[in-house]
RNA sequence: GCCCGGAUGGCGGAAUCGGUAGACGCGGAGGCCUCAAAAGCCUUUGCCCGAAAGGGCGUGCGGGUUCGAGUCCCGCUCCGGGCACCA
């Protein structure tokens, strides 16, 4: 980066406007303001340190939208705040000895500062932070009306556990090794008692809807198919010999199938190996090859089980035969019942009838151990030559009985209809969706506000005993144990239920709960009976313009959409609508050598070297004007100078709105009335003018900001053209409208060099200046053509270029077209087989 | 494997409805200014042939529709991302 003269004190400009804006609180906006609500926020950040480029990029866009919404005339509610729990706080208590709070307050001023000093505008009143005692009081209050209304639940599950570190793992800490990501063990699952939020009860409005929202179409489809609905049938197939006449209660195996009407193959079924009728089921002669399989699975993470690293689905199935058999109720036939790990305890029912002939996987694990495949649906010709396999396309039922000759559709619903007439059967939806599992075993999260009496069980803490704080005088040692657990204080309590001697849950919650409800605190960030006020939230919400990384587009976006619905049916936010983001932007992220950066991956390039350099304005510029803003782009050697360039661009715009013109007075006032300016060179500029207007305002509507930019830049190259037209240049007050225009544009990207070349042309900065003015409008009878350029072809290919009028018709057109030279030596006397125009724009001569 | 994106000059990108491909910028070349440099300013810059005028080619590849395709359709290739035994 090179460090070049400025036209300007940036530094000295972009502070003075940055102090402005704070003191003065221009973007605080109340809950009674009186013009219509404009929601616009980003994510709120994880605080770990100073901003990095995709915090820039990302509050770049944001300020943008608050800027120009403003000018718009929007009470624009910008807040942010800090996702201040989380593991990196608590892994530097260990390593350092700092508390976690101290560490964290400290990242977040440092943070804070960096989007300070980029211009970012928020109504600093409404900071809110995971951590602060009222954050946690609302997050408790949550969690204990969910309890109540039975949302929040405590539950058996397996859970990653590392031997090592002696605690639980999320699954983004588990390695694709099956290892612990910070001691390196090889992690086990256990079954712990656990606290669940029963998302799944939304599952299918969350589902249907996403459809009416204005998100980017692949993170709907992203949610889509995490939630993963699927229709089809649970049936029950007897047990052979367990019909109950031998004294034994009679026994049947419940599976899941989405292709009911492929029952007629099923040639056998399978259990999951921690079903719970394994046992039941397992004859002694096959006892030693079950458990085998189950010691297999059980040893592997769930991770291991589910992707395709070194025993993908190609790879025979690990599985045993278990020495029973069930029934097929279509047929009455008996088939093999197996236990084999690729079919999943978690989903549908843990068991499932296989069709080798439709199911790829049936198919594999049939290979494996002989097991045979008979269609129930023709395949296509040819398909056996090619080597056949599982088959699952559409075609017409065989081999099925009342089924044959149907297509799979009624097929399917044939055979449920049969199922249900049978009684051994019904037709059922699952979802791929689990409940949330939220219970973390670390320090540094919100703790989860329940006590557990010998004699009451489970308690949940009185609302008027929050928020439960953890202690600060705890010990932060490498024992893999939260510090809670061991905290005598904090432990022992009495029950609030009978008053006698009680443990605290020392379990904290998936920091994921925090960012669930943020965006609605920040409409009422100060109350403390309530986590906020609904009427509040009924006035903001919903987000009108959300932005944050597609990192979040499932769990959080997912996570967030739950909570709303959820905080409105326990009575927490009465008439508040059940989608929080009514438009979500992704921006693309900042690749480097091709990978994400990220202050994990240590290839950060920090801002402040810019801010010293070039400025904040000319970073900003330069991530707008860089490439769409969805786009992911990659930062190279090439990037200081496109970043040198923006900082020469805005030298240039200030020197062309501070210099001398060539007559030698100031530009746009009165005594620069440049005599004798030609109408025609006004008239081009105001055109130009209110072009620029156009074009800007509709690119900011589309999200278009690097062409806004490029627009800008256009209107800029234009001006200085016209001021050094020397006397024959546009008149002083068309320059001036030129010159206003443009820092009204460059109001929401440029916000200081704006606000300052604006103050020195009006001197109003106490009225609020440049960023309190109307955005402006565009006279449509200005931005009209005088003259257009009609193309004109011959065979399609690009003869000549003609000036018109715009209201040239087409008998005129086709004859000026046909009698240019070119087009008469193109056609070489022929006569055109047939002429296209297209006016204004276009003339096409066939020939 | 499935789903979703994407591919345009040396580079980032523009072309919003099927109608001038390459806006705007970065880089390059030449020039002005300067003792010199930096900065600034001017000219030029898709490729090929040509002294020029001009002509030809050109949006990943192969076909198609159309007077006309970067844009629409069919079939591929490569790159990026998400999901991945979900029955």
């Amino acid at each position: 980066m090179l460090v070049v003269p400025k036209a300007y004190d940036v530094d000295a400009i972009e502070r003075k406007w940055q102090a402005r804006w704070l003191a003065e609180g221009t973007y605080e906006v109340d809950n009674d303001d009186p013009r219509p609500s404009f929601y616009a926020l980003c994510m709120y950040p994880y605080p770990s340190g100073p901003a990095h480029q995709g915090h820039v990029r990302n509050y770049t866009f944001g300020d943008l939208i608050v800027r120009y919404r403003t000018m718009l005339g929007y009470a624009v509610l910008s807040p942010l705040g800090f996702d201040s729990f989380g593991l990196p706080a608590e892994n530097a208590a260990i390593k350092t000895g700092a508390h976690p709070r101290a560490f964290t307050d400290a990242r977040i001023a440092e943070l804070k500062e960096s989007l300070v000093r980029l211009g970012a505008v928020y109504d600093w009143r409404r900071e809110v932070r995971s951590h602060d005692p009222s954050y946690i009081r609302g997050t408790q209050t949550i969690f204990l009306r969910l309890l109540e209304a039975g949302l929040a639940y405590r539950a058996t599950a397996p859970v990653n556990w590392c031997p090592g570190c002696q605690t639980v793992l999320a699954n983004e800490q588990v390695l694709a090794d099956g290892t612990c990501e910070r001691s390196g063990d090889l992690v086990e699952r256990r079954d712990l008692e656990q606290w669940f939020f029963r998302i799944t009860a939304y599952a299918d409005e969350l589902l249907a809807a996403l459809d009416a929202l204005d998100w980017p179409e692949r993170v709907k489809t992203m949610q889509r198919n995490w939630i993963g609905r699927s229709e089809g049938a649970e049936l029950d197939l007897a047990v052979s010999g367990r019909d109950g006449s031998d004294g034994r209660p009679a026994l049947s195996l419940r599976v899941f199938t989405t292709r009911p009407d492929t029952l007629f193959g099923m040639t056998y079924a399978v259990m999951a190996p921690e079903h719970p009728l394994v046992d039941e089921l397992t004859t002694p002669a096959q006892r030693a090859g079950v458990d085998e399989v189950r010691q297999l699975a059980a040893s592997a993470t769930e991770i291991e089980r589910t992707t395709a690293g070194g025993t993908g689905p190609e790879a025979a199935k690990r599985g045993a035969f278990t020495g029973s058999h069930v029934v097929n109720p279509f047929t009455g036939a008996a088939v093999p019942l197996y236990v084999a790990d690729y079919v999943l305890m978690g989903y549908g029912t843990g068991a499932i009838m296989a069709v080798p002939a439709e199911d790829e996987r049936d198919w594999a694990f049939a290979r494996a151990h002989g097991l045979p495949a008979v269609r129930t649906v023709a395949p296509p010709p040819g398909w056996e030559d090619a080597g056949g396999g599982a088959f699952s396309g559409d075609g017409v039922k065989i081999n099925s009985g009342f089924l044959d000759g149907l297509e799979i559709g009624p097929a399917k619903a044939a055979a449920i209809e049969r199922l249900e007439s049978l009684g051994v059967g019904t037709r059922t939806v699952h979802y791929r969706l689990r409940d949330w599992l939220v219970s973390r075993q670390r320090f540094w999260g919100c703790p989860i506000p329940v006590v557990y009496c010998p004699t009451d069980g489970p308690v949940p803490v009185p609302e008027d005993q929050l928020p439960v704080l953890a202690p600060d005088d705890v010990a932060f040692a490498p024992t893999g144990q939260s510090p809670l657990a061991s905290h005598e204080g904090f432990l022992r309590t009495t029950c609030p239920r009978c008053g006698g001697p009680a443990t605290r849950e020392t379990d904290t919650m998936d920091t994921f709960v925090d960012s669930s409800w943020y965006f609605l605190r920040f409409c009422d960030p100060l109350g403390q009976q309530v986590p906020f006020d609904p009427s509040a939230a009924r006035r903001w919400m919903p987000v009108d313009h959300y932005i944050g990384g597609i990192e979040h587009a499932i769990l959080h976006l997912l996570y967030a959409r739950f909570f709303t619905r959820a905080l409105v049916d326990v009575g927490l936010a009465e008439g508040v609508g059940r989608e929080p983001f009514a438009k979500y932007f992704a921006q693309g992220m900042i690749r480097m050598d091709g990978t994400k950066m990220s202050k994990s991956k240590g290839n950060l390039i920090a801002p402040s070297a810019y801010y010293a350099s070039v400025g904040a304005d000319a970073l900003r510029l330069f991530h707008l004007a860089v490439g769409p803003p969805a786009d992911d782009f990659d930062w190279t050697d090439q990037t200081d100078e496109v970043i040198d360039g923006c900082g020469r661009f805005l030298d240039r715009l200030w020197r062309l709105l501070t210099a001398d013109p060539p007559t030698g007075d100031l530009p746009g006032s009165e005594a620069a009335v440049t005599p004798g300016a030609p109408a025609d060179e006004d008239r081009a500029l105001r055109r130009a003018t209110h072009r620029l207007i156009e074009a800007v305002t509709a690119d900011f509507e589309r999200g278009s900001y690097n062409t806004a930019v490029a627009h800008v830049r256009e209107h800029v190259n234009l001006l200085q053209r016209s001021v050094r037209a020397d006397g024959r240049g546009p008149s002083a007050a068309v320059l001036g409208e030129a010159y206003d225009t443009l820092l009204l544009l460059l109001a929401p990207m440029t916000p200081h060099i704006a606000a300052e070349l604006w103050d020195r042309r009006h001197h109003d900065g106490d009225a609020g200046g440049v960023h309190a003015q109307r955005w402006p409008d565009f006279d449509p009878a200005l931005t009209a053509d005088e003259t257009v350029t009609m193309v004109v072809q011959v065979n399609g290919k690009l003869r000549e270029r003609v000036e018109v009028v715009p209201g040239i018709d087409e008998p005129t057109a086709s004859e000026l077209a046909l009698g240019l030279d070119k087009v008469v030596a193109e056609l070489a006397g022929r006569t055109p087989r047939r002429v296209v125009v297209r006016v204004p724009r276009l003339v096409n001569v066939v020939v």
